[in-house]
DNA sequence: TATTAGCACTCGAGTCGAGTGAGTGCTAAC
DNA sequence: GTTAGCACTCACTCGACTCGAGTGCTAATA
């Protein structure tokens, strides 16, 4: 069966309705709805087409029709195509740009949560691709050498190493010499045990704290990698009847809380090309204890491959429209944030 | 009226009932329940008696007696004397010491979520009364220096610094052997006027820059104050009907999500001298949200004054005797865990 | 004097059935 | 192709009713 005009017309007033509502919306209130002035009945036959289409469903016999996960998909892709051109005005939201990254994404999170109403998550970016800019080896104390890596952005990590043998200064300032020089601009990801070997060889008998090193750097990073992400609103997630039966609501606060779940979503979307905002409905989403919300996720680039993914996440009748114009909103502002920043 | 050992012998059966039931206790379960070998008209008259000194109260009439705030403090005092003594064996938590602190510590948030079904909070140690290790400043760029500070405990700060020239290497040099000489062994709170002043006097030209140092390790360290605590397990609070009433259990979720609330809750826990546990019930408790809860905490020390909080978070009829239990064990295994590690 | 048995009373929770109304599908007429 | 009309379905509401756990009071008992 073919998806008319006047069809899809209809199926766009259900959603409507159904988001603003939440409630099973009937034939009658649809006649009322549009302008195609058409009767009930006429209605009805249309909407018995879109359900045998797969696009509406039924709660009950005799109860009006909610949109099925498909509905929505047709409502949000016309949705989306249409904001394409849209510039958009809302209220402006307030970013600092002297903060700390990981403020700034807490706060990125929390303006979101606060305008929308929803649950909100932003995963820090991903450092994989970022350059290492300056390495640097430091006596501590008797037994404990710190290294210190600074990544392109201006991210630091510490990392403490223990030794048998006090080194010597002349002996750090060499080792920080043989690091900078050999892994300055260098990408994490592009540290292969060539460049490991070559490194270990210039260093002699301290080839053993180089390794150190690497190894701190290679793993502070990934450690980030599989966890940093903030969330704010999970609250919002009880405002929502849907959500908020007992057994449901608890699954979802904890894949909050534990975030680890979520990183899934992070990397779905960020592997997703297309033009920067993605959305999934119920079950399209990669993480079982979601499959009655929908997450609309926007990619954000602070620097050179340093791309890390906002999501909002609320039930499947969300107020897509809204959502997609705030995080586009958001986005700019991320952009523009950076840009002056550097 | 006096509490005789009969009335406290039927108060603590209905504390004990209540807490397993979550149901109103009648007097025909007490005269039961106990080995007092009384009928249920007696414990009716006792009943009525405990009900007028309000250590419980009916949630209706015809309906059973439910512990008062008052009624479980009294339990609850009796319970930690007693506990005092017994040495208390339970299934093994395991913590590994290699991990960095913050992971640690949301290990032993996780940790005791699990072993209680409560919700669980625990603060990061408090900094100001430690000492400062090690500093550095490093050139990291053209207009950018690193500060790294490294506390007692192997706590590392960084921040970045920018400059407006560059220096040389001598000069650098000179600032780290200043601060180091000056300010190793000395705790934040002890950083004052005068030895700030001595400091810039010593830095000439770069006082500037010596300032900037201690702004860091202040600043850095404060704002860790106000903020590091870890939470585990929220979603247990869906799990008692009392707490998830929608409007009760979002404001709870949000003061976990939020954490800033909890500040008061840490505070109040650490300025407690006396032993080590602390229970906070309902109103008790200086955070409004959790007026219909109870909290157990205590509190660890990892080195001299970086003392932090942990704390489980329930429903008033949280089981008391367990939740006390598993905490001292924590304890003593974090107490444990510290002193090998040093 | 303290304890107990007995009884009337209260009140929340659950069950049942009738009534209501929003909604559908089908059919026949326009 | 559209519409009016009608029978039918089904969740929901509401009041009447029952049930049972629990109380307080009184009078009898040890």
């Amino acid at each position: 069966m073919e998806l008319t005009e006047r069809k899809k017309t209809i199926l766009n007033a259900i959603v409507r309705n159904y988001l603003e509502t939440g409630e099973p919306v009937g034939s009658r209130t649809i006649s009322k709805y549009t302008d195609l002035n058409l009767s009930s009945a006429t209605i009805r036959n249309e909407m018995s087409d879109l359900e045998e289409m797969g696009l509406i469903v039924q709660p009950h016999t005799s109860a009006g029709r909610i949109p099925s996960d498909q509905g929505y998909r047709i409502y949000v892709d016309d949705m989306l195509a249409e904001k394409e051109k849209e510039v958009d005005s809302m209220r402006e939201m307030l970013l600092d740009k002297e903060e700390k990254l990981e403020n700034l994404l807490k706060h990125v999170a929390r303006q979101l949560a606060d305008n929308t109403n929803y649950a909100t998550m932003i995963s820090a970016p991903s450092m994989s691709k970022n350059k290492l800019k300056f390495l640097q080896i430091s006596r501590v104390d008797a037994d404990h050498l710190l290294a210190t890596i600074v990544l392109e952005g201006n991210l630091i990590k510490n990392k403490m190493i223990p030794v048998d043998e006090e080194l010597d200064d002349a002996t750090i300032l060499k080792l920080n010499m043989i690091l900078n020089t050999n892994l300055g601009g260098i990408s994490v990801e592009n540290i292969n045990l060539g460049l490991i070997a070559a490194l270990k060889a210039q260093a002699g008998i301290h080839s053993e704290i180089v390794g150190h090193v690497i190894d701190a750097a290679a793993e502070s990073i990934r450690a980030d990698e599989e966890l940093e992400i903030y969330t704010s609103g999970t609250n919002n997630i009880l405002k929502y009847p849907e959500l908020s039966d007992n057994q449901k609501a608890s699954e979802l606060i904890n894949t909050f809380e534990e975030k680890h779940d979520l990183t899934s979503l992070v990397e779905s979307s960020l592997n997703a090309t297309e033009h920067g905002i993605q959305v999934y409905i119920g079950n399209e989403m990669p993480i079982a204890t979601m499959k009655d919300c929908s997450v609309v996720t926007a990619t954000y680039e602070l620097a050179e491959g340093m791309r890390g993914t906002v999501g909002i996440i609320g039930p499947k009748r969300m107020d897509y429209d809204k959502v997609v114009s705030t995080l586009k909103k958001m986005m700019h502002q991320l952009d523009d944030l950076y840009k002056k920043n550097d």
